[in-house]
DNA sequence: TCCACTAACACTTTTGAAGCGA
DNA sequence: ATCGCTTCAAAAGTGTTAGTGG
């Protein structure tokens, strides 16, 4: 068992910022992945926590041992390796293959949320054409950011630890006035997933515990209709409810091809049969009205199979791993607002549900895959893209086939890495810490209270806001608060286009605070208005909040290995997939604004943080009332160029599966655009469930 | 004309209510 | 009255495809 002592650390003093762990104890262990999401992430996700500000004495610096597997990662890396691509519809669909994760290293007496977010990689649009993905222009206005939260949460991590953990209810829509709380995302353009681990142990400190997980190679791309036949192939093969379109199903090519031949033929002889007495069809004669349908229905070609690609069929291997992006250190402070909830325990029906889904549709054992999937796609890389100075670009090797999509996600950091397997970021906030983290630590970040408008301008239009969902609000003492400064609020995103990152020259990079509008950080309270919350919980009181002193990121982590892409190419032809922009600007983050991994600290301002509603997630009972901060560092970008006006800052939204624990009424927390002028967030809830 | 998107379609799985018997 | 099991229909999740609109 763990015991609390362990986590104590997490609220008030530095830890580390994250683990990967890797499942697959054949491959290297804890190789580091580095993909474009990881490589920003040190600055995307924001500056590393401030150094604990606590006047409690039991507090000490402690690692957090959190760690996240993806369980269905051999499928994932299966679908990666074509190409993933997301139907997205105006009614919302759900993600195939759907992330199902297994956690570790939880206090099993505390409770967690975890929620899903799904963040551009980049600012470029795709078209698919000439085999592959190419992008072929800059990126739509970046849609409102929505979050959605398991339904599980809140839960005790003995709950989360117990089970598989599925983000299957987890709808993504292209509709931008979707009102159903999906998830909204643009066609064409590439996305990835994150997984956050809130803690709700203590609502004076939640903010310390969370931590952002992100798996490279759940990266994709959305469209509305599917544009290469592979992932076609392997949806139909993995989804069970695309059973019908499988060679023996009855929606198989197979059987609709001699479908439409029998249409034909039924014509045909009806027509015959019209113009010919002596026609003796054995075929049962049509009526006039399916004549006429018939006769106006052009029939389609009888395609072959499109696609003779078969899961096995991919060479593509790539290590079990999954990667700790982002471990934030919750600064501070709570807002006085907590909420009662239903018991968090229960579990939803649903999971298990989606759980067996997935579990049919992993199919892949993680052995298979020995290769460092980073390392492999960023061998490959050559994501086009995204206008990028011609330096930046990732060249790939013409002697090796290419993944269509992966080699964008998993941009090579630096050749000379000497070891991947020690590779992590650390934010130690005094004291120093992990230079000599443990090798299975990697790729670990800590995220900053951000946003995506933050990251380019310390305007407060720039602001992205993360809030959770409560069932209730009530004010609680907040004498923490006042006693510990909210540093997380006063955190500048840092500027990262103008940074030197000269990754030779550079290894420390001191993230400074730049810009904090006082009315964001300092203000003492701040109200919230819920739109669609009864009268008593429109308000919502925060405790102030203080800038938060300069922090420095270090990182031990070494760099990458050349990349190896051990997928056999040959049996599996990746259309070419030219690098993109993100993993440009992750190359390019070398030379120019991206941190380095092999700098031991990084500078940069930090952008004002937005405290949004805390959640009374617990229940009475085994769940004592806790508060779930909203974090703006729960929406950090992944591309450094999107903190560009390109995508202005939009508030973030929060959705939870129809299971939640959580009571309807607060089940959707959307947080409204905010007025550009103004410096308070707020927060409405919608019942959609 | 091309491309992206939508809605309808057929098929499948999932879900939950109803019925039945112990 | 309760519980467990089975059955069945509705709901929901799939990819396909024809049509639409820019």
């Amino acid at each position: 068992m763990l015991g609390v002592e362990m986590y104590s650390g997490l609220t008030v003093g530095p830890q580390k910022i994250g683990d990967c762990l890797c499942r697959d104890r054949e491959a290297p262990a804890h190789l580091p992945l580095f993909p474009p999401a990881c490589a920003v992430t040190p600055r995307l996700l924001g500056p590393p926590p401030p150094p604990p500000v606590s006047s409690d004495p039991a507090s000490k610096p402690q690692r957090d041992e959190a760690k996240m597997e993806l369980e269905n990662s051999s499928l994932w890396k299966q679908f990666s390796s074509v190409g993933t691509e997301m139907i997205i519809t105006k009614k919302g669909r759900r993600m195939f293959p759907g992330l199902k994760l297994k956690l570790s290293g939880l206090n099993p007496a505390l409770q967690y949320i975890l929620l899903l977010d799904i963040v551009p990689v980049d600012n470029s649009r795709y078209r698919f054409q000439g085999g592959g993905w190419q992008a072929i222009g800059s990126a739509e206005a970046r849609l409102p950011d929505r979050v959605f939260i398991h339904p599980d949460s809140p839960a005790t991590g003995a709950h989360w630890q117990s089970r598989s953990i599925s983000f299957h209810y987890a709808k993504l829509t292209n509709n931008t006035l979707d009102t159903q709380g999906h998830i909204i995302l643009h066609s064409l353009h590439r996305y990835q997933p994150r997984v956050h681990l809130i803690k709700a142990r203590d609502v004076s400190r939640w903010g310390r515990a969370q931590h952002t997980f992100v798996f490279p190679e759940t990266q994709f791309i959305t469209v509305t209709a599917y544009q290469n036949s592979k992932i076609t192939e392997l949806k139909i093969n993995s989804n069970p409810f695309a059973k019908g379109f499988r060679e023996d199903g009855m929606n198989s090519k197979k059987k609709r091809d001699a479908r439409q031949k029998r249409k034909m033929t039924v014509l045909t002889e009806t027509l015959d049969t019209v113009h010919c007495d002596r026609c003796e069809s054995p075929e049962p004669t049509t009526s006039s009205t399916d004549l006429q349908a018939l006769a106006l229905t052009s029939l389609p070609p009888l395609s072959e199979s499109s696609c003779g690609f078969t899961p096995e069929g991919a060479s593509y291997q790539v290590p079990e791993q999954s990667i700790d992006l982002s471990q934030a250190f919750m600064t501070s402070q709570m807002s006085d607002i907590s909420i009662p909830v239903t018991d968090g325990m229960q579990e939803p029906q649903g999971n298990e549900a989606a759980n067996s889904m997935m579990e049919g549709s992993d199919v892949m054992t993680e052995t298979t895959f020995e290769s460092d999937f980073s390392a492999a796609q960023s061998n490959s890389s050559s994501f086009p893209s995204a206008p990028l100075p011609p330096s930046s670009s990732f060249s790939s090797d013409s002697t090796h086939p290419q993944p269509s999509f992966p080699p964008v996600d998993y941009p090579s950091l630096l050749p000379t890495t000497p070891s991947l397997q020690q590779t992590s970021f650390t934010f130690p906030t005094p004291p120093p810490s992990d230079a000599s983290s443990p090798s299975n630590t990697y790729s670990t970040v800590s995220e900053t209270p951000h946003t995506p408008g933050s990251f380019c301008a310390p305007s407060n239009t720039c602001r992205s806001n993360l809030q959770v969902s409560a069932d209730s609000l009530h004010t609680q003492p907040s004498h923490l608060l006042q006693d510990e400064p909210v540093s997380a609020a006063a955190f500048i995103y840092p500027n990262m286009l103008h940074a030197n990152t000269d990754p030779a020259s550079v290894t420390t990079r001191t993230f400074v605070n730049q810009h904090q509008p006082p009315s964001s950080v300092n203000s003492s309270s701040s109200s919230f208005t819920f739109p669609s919350v009864a009268q008593q919980m429109q308000t919502l009181s925060l405790p102030s909040v203080s800038p938060s002193p300069a922090l420095s990121l270090q990182t031990t982590a070494p760099l990458l290995p050349p990349s190896s892409f051990p997928h056999s190419s040959s049996t599996l032809p990746h259309p070419s997939f030219q690098s993109s922009s993100c993993l440009a600007v992750t190359s390019a983050a070398h030379h120019q604004n991206m941190p380095n991994p092999s700098t031991s600290s990084y500078t940069c301002p930090y952008p004002p943080v937005e405290i949004g509603a805390i959640p009374h997630l617990g229940p009475a009972g085994p769940y004592r009332p806790e508060m779930v901060l909203s974090r703006p560092n729960l929406l950090p970008q992944l591309d450094p160029s999107l903190c560009s006006s390109t995508f202005p800052s939009y508030p973030l939204h929060l959705h939870q599966g129809p299971h939640s624990s959580l009571p309807n009424p607060f089940r959707h927390l959307y947080r409204q655009p905010q007025h550009p002028h103004s410096q308070r967030s707020y927060i409405s809830t919608r019942t959609v469930f």
